[in-house]
DNA sequence: CGGCTGATTGAGCGTCGTCAATTCAGGTGG
DNA sequence: CCACCTGAATTGACGACGCTCAATCAGCCG
């Protein structure tokens, strides 16, 4: 499943401006053209605004598969639009224990964890090749002030991000293994469809470790789970390779019809 | 221990203005006078911007022990601060199940979920009679495109909160009922102590159903855990009174010391 | 091909949940 | 003032879900 034609008009890099201290500056595709746009921040806003925040997003990063986009201490100075690829943020505690927090997806903001303590409180690793856009964060608020648009939007992906990690809590809190591993799938189908996937096949970019430490589950009960997802026909497994054979059922699962 | 000296120069109120229909109008007390300026949307402003939030947050809301701030499903108008007293809030999955997903004391801010879908996302339920300043949104982002300390405190606490939750997480994801409970312990003195009360002596406003949904646990387990602290000489628990007796034991239980 | 990482599967155990009985605190009414 | 009632908290016995430890298997890349 590789990245779809969602790469469009792809063009070379112009020098960084600003003097921003990016690492690898990569290519630049303008926010008013790109096809993230109604999942991105731009969503909602007008031709003149898009203008200024095509401006604003002037330069790019590639992030190899395993290396960090940033890590948890470093000073915050951006925030970064997810291009391409796929990543996962975790936090660790002081005796090593670290927990990922979220996935993100083409389209999906990182660093909002950041703007709290001017440095990042976590690690965003990519788990495949990835591309995000680079958003300085000072120019950023400095736009929304001028644009209400952009600010109405900025302030509903900080809220959807409060409203996503509440789910994750009641799901962390109070649901039992195979609901937690339904919930998940189902999740992550439905946001891959709004990418124009399919919502029945995918391909894990995580192990079963990095699923685990999502869900509070040791990476064993994860693939057992899947197994046993296998033997009730509501999945086809091969390794990462994920088939949904009966989304109803998966559904069912999470609203506890387990009783 | 009742609401400290903390209540300053209450005035009588004024008819509410703008048409907002909040439902108990009370006092009024200018942020420029409040003692918990320092812990709310007013840290960091000069003079002048505290005056104009002044005028914004114009109306208060009593709340009765056991009343909704606001429920799930209703519209979004206002974020509300925590003056005196005591909140929780809880999100609710279709099939009943509910999770605890933060407790709130004065200073705080509640209704950040209800940005995104311009509805509330959880119910805000106060566990003692409490007041709260209202905080009509659209008024505060008109005011927070004028004033950049404004803009940034309250990008501040939203990311904060997405901050706290992720330490939500890594607690309900990675740790055990001991652990649990004592970083919930020790997070609550932390916070009260912040506000000027004893770091030793504190009283629960919640019941241990409540603090067992927060932290993933089943009543029993909560109060299981906390006669076993109090029989490794760590607590003094006598109901919802609580006395720390060693908080550097409570310390290393959060730091994995199990081992 | 060999070595490596990740995934699967099994056996046994531990933590926490379930069910149930009892105690305790606070409020109400006789 | 005490008996009563209700909701909360405590404590015990038991069982299940998921964790631990371990062996095996499947891909992947040098």
């Amino acid at each position: 499943m590789p990245t779809t034609e969602v790469i469009a008009s792809i063009q070379p890099s112009p020098p960084p401006v600003g003097g921003h201290t990016e690492r690898n500056c990569a290519f630049k595709v303008a926010c008013s053209s790109c096809n993230l746009r109604e999942l991105c921040l731009p969503l909602g806003l007008t031709t003149q605004e898009l203008e200024r925040l095509d401006k604003l997003v002037a330069t790019r990063r590639s992030v190899r598969r395993g290396d960090a986009l940033f890590r948890a201490g470093e000073p915050f100075q951006s925030l970064y639009a997810v291009r391409t690829g796929f990543f996962k943020t975790c936090v660790s505690a002081e005796d090593g224990r670290d927990q990922v927090t979220g996935f993100q997806m083409a389209g999906e903001l990182l660093g909002l964890d950041g703007i709290s303590g001017d440095s990042h409180s976590c690690d965003a690793v990519a788990l495949e090749d990835s591309q995000v856009c680079v958003i300085p964060f000072a120019d950023l608020e400095r736009l929304s002030r001028e644009f209400v648009d952009l600010q109405r939007q900025f302030h509903k992906i900080m809220s959807r991000e409060i409203v996503r990690d509440h789910g994750v809590m009641l799901l962390l809190g109070s649901m039992r293994a195979e609901e937690r591993l339904a919930a998940f799938l189902l999740n992550l189908t439905q946001r891959l469809q709004a990418r124009g996937f399919s919502p029945s096949a995918l391909v894990l970019r995580m192990t079963r470790e990095e699923i685990g430490s999502y869900l509070g589950l040791k990476l064993e009960t994860v693939s057992r789970t899947f197994s046993k997802f296998q033997d009730d026909g509501l999945l086809e497994v091969k390794q990462r390779h994920i088939r949904i054979l009966d989304q109803a059922g998966l559904q069912q699962l999470v609203n506890g019809a387990t009783c």
